[in-house]
DNA sequence: AGCACGCCGACT
DNA sequence: GTCGGCGTGCTC
């Protein structure tokens, strides 16, 4: 009887690297899969999951060059064979090694910790934790009806409802009958942004008791994260609520997902593994058997396509569309205003009516918001005689001025220097900023609205909330509580506040300057700003007596454009409806599927070069072969072009576009385009790359 | 990704 | 004479 046995392991690799898959081991210990090891890994030791057990040993390589497993995390279930199959899903589907994938999915203190440390935390957190529900308030006709559509389907369920109407009250119903139903049940809910949790957070912990949730983000100090982790893998914990990243929560009884504002652009991973939690959410709602509601007042097009009705020939889509359109209470929505910036002066920032305005508001004592999508004082720098302007030398950008500091910096790069007092290129004095940002707007005001009094005579207080103000740690909570508080009469900021917060006694918000994102080279771009400018607009008279008198300003060239249009009406149905059939006469998605295949390096030329070697290596490899060569027809292959931003960084970026109306088909070309990149990478024409990555499903294009 | 080895410029 | 820059290569 041999004393080991052979395993394979997943440990921390890179999906560039030659070492992409498993690796094999052998232990002196009975392993199952699921369980947490340390392994010998050059000269670290690494912390590894247990995939699979194998009889024998590994082929292709000698058996002396197996080494042995170090030894196994004590007292921890094995993750569960759905937690795994996620992993290896997101993996595969995302074009990324498997040991990346599973190993960015546990808390990080897990890799330091010795079985002595390991065991003092399992005692200290497994004492039983207990729920305490306090019943909610009475559910309206349009919650209950919602809460009955989920009993009696199986989902995905997308919950389209108005701003107000009363969705949290519908997730901490639904994650009630849950946990009154199955005994150990455990539920996931996820929001979009960090600086959502608390106020969920406490309203969950209001209904359920605070041993019964553990949040997850990457706001948490490790300890805490490893806490959380540890209560929800060993089931104690009830409920999940966190950010993207916890959808790879541990979770062993999950029985319902739930994603709020599920169009939000945060649900996509940017970096490493570029997952959409939302979209693994679906899977693993199939997976492990557990409904999954998303839900938001301006739904992604991708999941109101897929929840159509059928009708005809169309047997619809696989979600179930529930709907929620009316505001709580006697709560209107804000009355849509939209301003002909044709017909005012050149050059207004702040048209005379909007002013007036904002001034008669915050005379009654009302507060007003204003949205300005661009950080700093002005965009850029720009001499007059000689044409000059505040490039920055790294980056394809320009450097922004900021006037509180007098610097220019590179919102890319992070480049800082002091503003020149003349200009670097001709030594002219006469430098001026174009355009504007938060800043410069925060000041306009102030100057517009000098001689304003608040009812109790005092001087109008603006603030202003942007990255820049909030970057210190708790400084975006208390900028937030003094406009709660009511010190602040203004608030001029970036996209950050027009998310989720709850101001009651906003009656005004303002959008500046939208147009932009109206004539984008991204195609997404209108479906954001429509999104944006409705979620802002649900920011204004939330206070029921006030939201018959609450407005939402749009500051436009475009009044006319279809998206005010529709703005106006606070109609949904009817963007989308345009917006859809746009995407279905270009093939654009949801349509169509995409994918995008990116390179960086030293020169564009030699960006792009890689990616044309791969496009015309993939389509000779697989026309050359019967089986592969439909592939070629079904999915579009461009060629590569540089990005938007063409260089962060001294990086030269270029990228190039996989489309497919099949996804089955797209994900088959990404996993040929997989090995034909390491194929071609190795070519030593192709030496000037600095590294190539995989965005499937793209946000951005 | 880490972490080595390895071969050319400014310092104790 | 060494310290250290980051180019290239390997990890069961």
């Amino acid at each position: 009887m041999s004393t080991h046995h052979w395993i394979d392991v997943a440990v921390q690799t890179p999906a560039h690297s030659q070492v992409g898959g498993l690796l094999s081991y052998r232990s002196p210990f009975v392993v199952q899969p699921g369980q947490l090891v340390r392994v010998p890994l050059g000269k670290r030791d690494v912390l590894g999951v247990v995939w699979a057990l194998r009889d024998t040993a590994p082929a292709d390589m000698p058996e002396s060059a197996v080494r042995d497993v170090l030894g196994v995390l004590e007292g921890l279930a094995p993750l569960d064979p759905a937690w795994r199959q996620l992993v290896q899903f997101s993996a595969q589907y995302y074009q990324r090694s498997l040991g990346e994938v599973a190993l960015s999915a546990l808390p990080p203190q897990l890799r330091d910790l010795s079985n002595e440390q390991l065991a003092r935390r399992l005692k200290k957190q497994n004492t039983e934790r207990t729920v305490q529900t306090t019943p909610g308030p009475a559910l309206s006709d349009e919650q209950s009806a919602v809460l009955a559509q989920m009993a009696s389907g199986s989902g995905p369920f997308l919950l389209f409802g108005s701003t107000g109407s009363g969705k949290t009250e519908v997730y901490l119903q639904a994650v009630e009958r849950m946990l009154t139903t199955a005994p150990q049940a455990q539920a996931l809910l996820m929001v979009p942004e960090i600086n959502l949790t608390p106020q969920l957070e406490e309203r969950v912990q209001a209904r359920f008791g605070a041993d019964a949730v553990v949040s997850m983000h990457s706001g948490m100090t490790p300890a805490q994260r490893l806490k959380g982790w540890l209560a929800a893998h060993a089931g104690h914990a009830r409920i999940v609520l966190g950010t993207r990243m916890a959808i790879f929560a541990s979770m062993p009884h999950l029985k319902l997902i739930v994603v709020d504002e599920e169009h939000d652009p945060s649900y996509k991973q940017q970096e490493g593994a570029r997952y959409s939690a939302r979209d693994l959410a679906v899977y693993r709602g199939r997976l492990q058997n557990a409904p999954v509601l998303l839900a938001s007042a301006t739904p992604s097009l991708e999941s109101w396509h897929l929840s159509r009705p059928a009708h005809d020939d169309d047997p619809g889509g696989r979600y179930q569309r529930l709907l929620m359109p009316s505001r709580i209470g006697t709560g209107l929505l804000p009355k849509v205003r939209r301003v002909d910036m044709n017909k005012q002066p050149r050059r207004t920032v702040l048209s005379a009516p909007l002013v007036a305005a904002l001034q008669e508001r915050v005379e009654r004592g009302e507060q007003c918001m204003l949205l300005l999508n661009r950080r700093g004082y002005a965009p850029v720098l720009h001499c007059a005689d000689c044409g000059w302007k505040s490039e920055c030398q790294h980056c394809s950008a320009f450097r922004v001025f900021h006037k509180i500091d007098r610097t220019l910096r590179c919102h890319h790069c992070g480049l800082t220097e002091r503003v020149p007092r003349a200009c670097p290129e001709c030594g002219n004095a006469d430098i001026a900023p174009i355009g504007r940002g938060t800043e410069q707007l925060e000041e306009h005001l102030g100057e517009l609205l000098a001689h304003v009094k608040r009812p109790d005579g005092a001087p109008i207080r603006i603030a202003r909330i942007d990255a820049d103000t909030t970057r210190l740690k708790g400084a975006l909570e208390s900028q937030l509580a003094s406009v709660h508080s009511g010190e602040v009469d203004i608030l001029v900021g970036t996209q950050m506040i027009a998310k989720g917060h709850d101001f009651r006694r906003i009656t005004l918000v303002a959008a500046v300057n939208p147009d932009t994102a109206l004539f984008s080279s991204d195609f997404r771009a209108p479906e954001r700003l429509f999104a944006l400018l409705m979620q802002a607009a649900g920011r204004a008279g939330r206070e029921a007596a006030q939201s018959a008198s609450s407005e939402m300003w749009v500051q436009t060239f475009h009044p006319q454009h279809a998206l005010f249009e529709a703005l106006k009406k606070h109609d949904y149905p009817a963007f989308a409806a345009s917006e859809l059939a746009e995407r279905t006469a270009a093939d654009l998605p949801p349509i169509s599927h995409q994918a995008l295949l990116r390179a960086d390096a030293r020169t564009q030329e030699a960006a792009q070069a890689l990616l044309n070697a791969a496009r015309e290596t993939l389509e000779a490899q697989l026309s050359a072969d019967p089986a592969t060569a439909d592939l070629v027809m079904q999915v579009s292959v461009y060629p590569a072009v540089p990005m938007s931003m063409q260089r962060v960084a001294d990086v030269e970026r270029a990228q190039m576009l996989l489309e497919s109306p099949s996804r089955m088909a797209l994900q088959k070309m990404l996993w040929h385009l997989h090995s034909v990149l390491h194929q071609v990478r190795s070519q030593p024409e192709h030496k000037g790359v600095i590294r190539w990555l995989v965005d499937v499903d793209p946000q951005a294009i």
